[in-house]
DNA sequence: CCGATCTGCTAATACGCATTACTAGGCCGG
DNA sequence: CCGGCCTAGTAATGCGTATTAGCAGATCGG
């Protein structure tokens, strides 16, 4: 068996030029270029009959796009830990990236320092893909300005502050806001005493959660993420209901409540903003909202499409939160 | 609108020619064509500031290496269900390939069909990669034995039979051993009556621990998957250890015993015969063997890389199971 | 019966890269 | 001062395909 076959093997056995095959496989019918029947059924017989296939790079490497489309992340793309929280972004990218015909470049040539990649370093292969979706919990406002000022195509899955002059495209939740309606609803319910657990600044999605606490609760409480001290301060201040950054943190601390005899929601409603970063067990639903990552990761790889054909469109997108109205959050005791 | 850089653009920038930015970015120091220092750094210098990388298309096309690893998987890398199962092997498949300084093209453009992919459909972008590994339970024979015969170059995660005189290279679990080995473990505590649930055919991994189960227990019953009637069979037949392929199946069969009030392992021993393929709930350690996943992507792609390299080495290997000394097999009641 | 139009096809080229062959200039030894 | 050799590159070519320009022969209109 000797090696694949070309268009001029075809060519060969049919007796016609490698320009007819091409044109008989692509079916053009210009004016300029015309095969009548019988020499179409020629060629097409040696084709059903040597099983030849067109090579998809040669064919590739005439049109300006590669189909790539690149995933980087700033943490490990399958860590053990986060996983169930990425995943779902992922699921979202790819069942787009498919409808698209793209294939997903993950990066992982790129070195991880201090447990986080960099774009930009010495090899950088980014230019492989057409462009690049960037996840990832925080992302170095100099790595975004740079990719915007060499007018590479990306998209951030998740809101980030533009760096100064610079547009960062990007899909992401509406954090803010659906921290505001659960903190509104608390305060509806009769809570007065209420509380922010998180670091609330550091990455985009922190702060934005924080920001829509204070506009409903100009004067909670915020505190540093969950020890159990953190439910002595809690317990100290005679705060009623607790709005916690990560599902993970509000879980453990529903437990230490409870561990010291309290209950949720009863003594201590307890509210989620997001999703678990970890696993969780026990099986509450907690009160709170999720993040629509799946639909993230498909808008995020839809906007990418966009900016890549050239498309004029918002290039900043917040998608509503899912609202959960679990179990965790009730009156406060004596209402 | 920055259109994609070529050689030709560095060769301007650097004032030199493309053959020269070529021979740089390849590092070729033949007798023929050397480059000084100098031009070599101004060339450098031109490529880091604009990020460049050769288009992995066209050098393909010249049957050179990209550094780009692909990822086949016969199912949806990202399905929600059996994400868990399949994430241990992309993890380790990342962290090899990160240490290789390989990218991994997710190979998401094959159109799904029938709920599984195909490598070869008219558009297929197999050759972009250096090599690619192939993920699946079950792959079509005719899928391997033209890919051995177009001689591209793979690795198969998971044993493959050989299709008529082809070798299929790959890295499996020696499901056929583990499974032999716990079901000595059971007849050695005394049990008699012993079967095994599953297909038991279909894919290699189903075959393989049917084979160790009949080596062991020749006469053993074997039913197809896990329905309540399932539970009746074995309970009509006396069975008094259930070997079951799938950890999501051994659980719904523990919990569909112990809802008709049988104790587990008391009155029926349930072994595992390798890890869930959905998630399960309740915390039992059960008995039986865990896949070697993470390792057995790692080592898949260090197989990969030696494929790749022309080393001469075994093309096919098999990794021993971990085995777990669960809470669900014990000896028979009356023993 | 001669130019114009049509028909059926092919030669040439471009895509981005790697590689081979080759050249122009400088230097050295004899 | 001439032939050989070294240096520092470049021109040319080919990979397999798609596209454009164009050519030879047939047909047609006037």
């Amino acid at each position: 068996m000797s090696d694949r076959l070309t268009q001029r093997d075809i060519a060969r056995l049919a007796r016609v030029s490698q320009t007819t095959v091409s044109l008989v496989l692509n079916n053009r019918t210009t004016a300029s270029a015309r095969i009548p029947a019988d020499t179409r059924d020629r060629v097409l017989k040696v084709i059903r009959e040597t099983g030849y296939v067109a090579d998809p790079l040669a064919r590739r490497l005439l049109q300006q796009r590669n189909q790539i489309l690149g995933v980087f992340t700033y943490e490990s793309v399958f860590p053990s830990a986060s996983a169930d929280f990425y995943h779902p972004f992922l699921s979202g990218i790819e069942e787009s990236a498919e409808q698209l015909g793209c294939d997903l470049l993950l990066f992982t040539s790129a070195p991880v320092t201090d447990g986080r990649r960099l774009v930009f370093h010495d090899n950088n292969r980014l230019r492989i893909a057409d462009g690049s979706l960037l996840l990832g919990r925080r992302i170095p406002a100099e790595e975004l300005s740079r990719l915007v000022a060499e007018k590479y195509p990306f998209v951030s899955v998740g809101r980030r502050d533009n760096p100064d002059g610079a547009v960062v495209p990007y899909v992401g939740a509406d954090y803010a806001a659906a921290t505001a309606t659960v903190t509104a609803r608390a305060l509806q319910l009769g809570h007065t005493r209420v509380a922010f657990v998180g670091p609330g600044e550091g990455a985009e999605s922190s702060a934005d959660r924080l920001k829509g606490f204070h506009q409903v609760a100009p004067h909670g409480l915020h505190l540093s993420p969950a020890k159990g001290e953190v439910l002595e301060k809690l317990l100290g201040q005679q705060i009623t209901a607790v709005f916690v950054e990560d599902l993970a943190d509000a879980a453990a601390l529903a437990e230490a409540a409870r561990a010291r005899g309290l209950t949720v929601p009863g003594d201590l409603s307890v509210v989620a903003l997001g999703d678990a970063s970890r696993p969780v067990d026990g099986d509450d639903e907690y009160s709170g909202f999720h993040i629509p990552r799946k639909e993230m990761g498909r808008r995020a790889v839809g906007l990418l499409e966009a900016v890549l054909s050239g498309e004029e469109t918002d290039l900043q997108h917040l998608l509503a939160c899912e609202l959960v109205d679990g179990s965790t959050l009730s009156k406060p005791k004596g209402l």
